[in-house]
DNA sequence: TCAAGTGTTTTTAATAATTTAATTCATAGG
DNA sequence: CCTATGAATTAAATTATTAAAAACACTTGA
């Protein structure tokens, strides 16, 4: 066998239930129509038209279409949902990494990955060549792949790009016109934060969602594809390290919030050195907790 | 057919050479001691054993390897030579999209590509991934890529982030120490700037080189493997665009001497202000150089 | 006549299958 | 008991095959 048929499949379903909206003895839509409707191409749409005729559930000469019977519950084809979303791959990549700790340097298998992660091989491969251009991962000259990251290393060079990219945001930041969309953002994550503060004591995992949400916003300014692409992923890897570092989570967690604040105030004072020195602040700590996260999970 | 047999090819031409300095009678080491010495699997060795004792050159009886006679010419085995070197794959695939003028917006064709470029399909969609974080291409639902730049925005996006970069690189460098070696390499190219200055009228095809040294060099001091996977890539579309727009080479290539040597003479003097200016001044000049280069290229 | 519809062919990309290579495990011999 | 070999397992690169899309050519009816 070759590739799948899954698209025939889901198209003849989708087939059944165009005609199950006719009465017998109806003409169906011509074969370009139809394609355009199921949003499929016209071979596809032929083919199930013939799959639909030997089934005499249809009479199909020519340009003559119309439709015998009704269709029936076990005219449906049965299609395997092994179809794991590749969109959450990047994730959980990542999140295969962090939870099980997957030291550094250890050989990639994209065949036993694929299959653990439910998606085909070369899909993977794809995968692991987006992330050898963030050297998280490297291919080596004799085949196979070879986990990088996270080393110390990588860690400080990840927080110092990130520091890079965030300080130029929030340079960015200070310099717009007060009817820009950000104030009002940036007015509501000041009050999620205070509110989060006052119930600290027992809410304080919800500390980093509005962590994410607070980075994110910042660096929302920002209009470039290259930062926005680097973003996407220093998130994912500061998101499953703040949620696997439990040590002195609820401590953290107070102080960068309090940090957060300082930032928030200074921008929305329109004040940049202000602004600039409480992101480095900010930046500073998050880099020492990464780090400390870091080594303590090694020893543990 | 399935994978190629290069490297049992290679390695059996390596053992010739290898019998070819034992006397006829000698025996030869064991299957992993081969192994070791040609860097390659026990199971390539036995087979190339195995190929040696069929054509007579070899007697091999469990563990006795005794050579029987010394290789001949002909007993090497003949490799095509088209092992076009995917390292090159990068600047080549930039190369055609800047010199034929590819336009934004078009579906590429691995399999035409593939052939063009002399690789597999394979691992020109590999490379397709790696690019397409850098958002130069796009992988389309339906399978297949699409081209996104070179538009206008890419270049102004590419252009800031390059700032970016740069303007960080230049705020770290006038913080090192006298001893850098940082410092002697800034004198060279001062010294070379001016010299080249001088002959600017017949020699300004010489700049484009210099020019590439001249950034790599300011930005040698940042040691991040980020920043370095970035610079690479933005060296490669930059020294394109350069190689392509002729107009007003001489006076636009004399007037960005004067900025470097500008920033130089800042960067020496240990004047992080001055230099920031500089720095400031010539990026900005290399973003509208390269945002006006496109537009008369459209245009021609 | 021509525009929409259909039949057919060609091309492309995804997956399975195949083959080479690397690794692992078990066994024999010194 | 250790080392070298034999055998089997596993992995990855490449080809072959097939589904789907696109292109092309023909037909029909207003």
């Amino acid at each position: 066998m070759a590739r799948s048929d899954t698209r025939f499949r889901e198209t003849y379903n989708s087939l059944l239930d165009l005609c199950g909206r006719h009465a017998p003895g109806d003409s169906l839509p011509s074969e370009n129509a139809l394609g355009d409707r199921l949003g499929v191409s016209r071979t596809v749409v032929r083919a199930c038209l013939q799959h639909a005729s030997t089934h005499g559930m249809i009479r199909w000469e020519g340009r003559e279409k119309s439709l015998l019977r009704a269709p029936r519950p076990d005219d449906r084809l049965p299609l395997e949902t092994k179809t794991e979303d590749p969109e959450m791959l990047e994730s959980r990549f990542l999140e295969w990494i962090l939870r099980f700790d997957v030291p550094a340097g250890t050989p990639l298998n994209v065949a036993a990955l694929s299959r653990e992660f439910g998606v085909t091989p070369q899909l993977l491969q794809e995968f692991l060549a987006g992330l050898s251009r963030f050297g998280l991962v490297e291919r080596r000259k004799k085949g196979g792949w070879l986990l990088l990251g996270f080393t110390a290393a990588f860690a400080v060079e990840l927080s110092e790009f990130r520091s890079l990219l965030e300080l130029n945001a929030v340079q960015q930041l200070v310099t717009l016109p007060g009817s820009h969309p950000i104030w009002p953002k940036l007015e509501t994550l000041r009050a999620e934060h205070l509110d989060l503060l006052d119930r600290i004591e027992t809410d304080f995992h919800a500390f980093s969602p509005l962590d994410e949400r607070f980075h994110a916003t910042i660096n929302s300014v920002v209009q470039n594809r290259f930062v926005a692409e680097f973003q996407k992923v220093i998130a994912l890897i500061f998101h499953y390290h703040y949620m696997w570092d439990k040590t002195f989570e609820r401590h953290r967690n107070q102080a960068a919030i309090g940090e957060h604040l300082a930032l928030l105030d200074a921008l929305l004072l329109r004040d940049a050195a202000a602004s600039e020195q409480a992101a480095r602040r900010h930046l500073l700590t998050s880099k020492t907790t990464l780090l400390s996260s870091l080594r303590d999970h090694r020893l543990g």
